[in-house]
DNA sequence: AAAAACTTGTTTATATTATAAACTAGTCTA
DNA sequence: TAGACTAGTTTATAATATAAACAAGTTTTT
């Protein structure tokens, strides 16, 4: 039987937000938004989403004056995408290109 | 950026199907939910929307007088799931095991 | 031979989720 | 100081997944 998958990730737009902070140090809300091409709107309630299950950690201050939004994958939340890709792979792995 | 994922594709159920039908020649109803674990109403439905979009051939028939369904993976299907493949691979693939 | 239980699905209703639109709070600029 | 902009949140709507109820027949039991 084919393994489930972490339903918290299997979404499109969290699946980039955390594949994203998975190749950095952190990543602050705008960069998100470039890199994902997500609306500023669902950007926020996903990133809350993430946050709310420890998968990402988010640190509100000021840069230049204005708010400033900075993530950071969680260890809990690296797992669980170690766990996703290891998921996912058990679908795709016969038309691994 | 990362690519977009065909949103017929990637949803469990969805996917197990056709990873499954990916496997062999053709898979019936029942094969399909002991191999998913899947309800049969929401089988019905994810069937009923691959085949709308022509992911999956359905023939409905009879087999020792019971009503038999059987599905096969289009042409159309298989090159759908290969770019989700390929697209989902774009995700995970600095992660990969 | 009728009732009860089972098979194989479909349809409909509900709950969840994603997304977009509207709003908030503050900053810069002319 | 009015208007435009930045950075985000909240709320409302639309889409989706799932479960529950239904349908149409078949087999078994009594």
């Amino acid at each position: 039987m084919l393994p489930d998958l972490d339903p918290l990730l299997h979404t499109q737009l969290r699946l980039q937000i955390v594949t994203l902070l998975a190749s950095v140090e952190e990543g602050d809300f705008n960069w998100l938004m470039g890199n994902t091409g997500a609306t500023r709107g669902n950007l926020s309630v996903q990133i809350k989403k993430l946050s709310e299950a420890e998968y990402i950690k988010v640190e509100k201050g000021y840069k230049n004056n204005y708010p400033h939004t900075s993530c950071t994958l969680t260890k809990k939340g690296r797992t669980a995408f170690e766990g996703y890709v290891e998921a996912i792979s058990k679908y795709i792995k016969h038309q691994q290109k």
